[in-house]
DNA sequence: ATCGGTGCAAATCCTTTGCATTTCC
DNA sequence: GGAAATGCAAAGGATTTGCACCGAT
């Protein structure tokens, strides 16, 4: 059976208390003000349980990034500052569920430009 | 100026003739078939100048897979055999281009689920 | 007391890079 | 001839893994 640590409560906290889709080792870095013996294995580790079971979605890749919000949505990577935003589309509903390949079981949804801040 | 290579023509000429989204190494392996000297280092440099020339398209990572078919479309991911399927579907182009984040140049959409082969 | 989780370090995978050599224009 | 590209090998970053110890149930 699996076990509550307070190593994985202070991950999901964590996650749970900011917007940014911190990556692993900002996440570590985080978490190692409260738990100053954590490991990147551990993060790692519980990152990944929490992705198998649903809790978090992975955002980005090299590095991964994480997020807490699980609700359908997609996001805008800005290509200058490397910023993830949210962006709850309507017409995100409109991804077909089933497809000619095979059933959809969830999907993932990148917007690449530049934010505000940095320009246009 | 840019110089065209017989190494540069086989990594293109391979991934216009191909439909399946290979990674570099397969990349590698194919072309080494027919330069059997180029080296991972010169693969990877080809593919990145291919991307940031927008000849070639990323649609995977862990490892990158890439796609000559740089018209939009969405990908379906396999969960269980990793193959990566081509997805015209009408409604992506309601992707919005504006958003109040910022102007989008360009995107990705990932579907994950079962392929027909692999059950349901 | 058990056995799942952690911490640490080493290993692995993918990709990039430095440098000497080759080759295209 | 000279700049750009290649080949090789070494380095780099991100992530995973083996194993002894720790701690939740």
């Amino acid at each position: 059976m699996e076990r509550s640590t307070i190593q994985k409560q202070a991950v999901l906290e964590y996650l749970k208390g900011v917007k940014t889709h911190p990556s692993a080792e900002i996440i570590f870095s985080a978490v190692r003000k409260k738990l100053p013996t954590i490991s990147h294995g551990t993060i790692y580790r519980i990152l990944n349980t929490l992705k198998q079971k649903g809790e978090i979605i992975e955002v980005a890749k090299e590095p991964a990034r994480f997020d807490a919000d699980t609700s359908p949505h997609a996001h805008f990577v800005c290509q200058d500052c490397g910023k993830i935003y949210d962006v709850f589309d309507k017409n995100i509903s409109l991804i077909n569920k089933k497809t000619k390949i095979g059933k959809v079981q969830n999907f993932q949804i990148y917007l690449y430009g530049q934010c505000r801040k940095c320009g246009n």
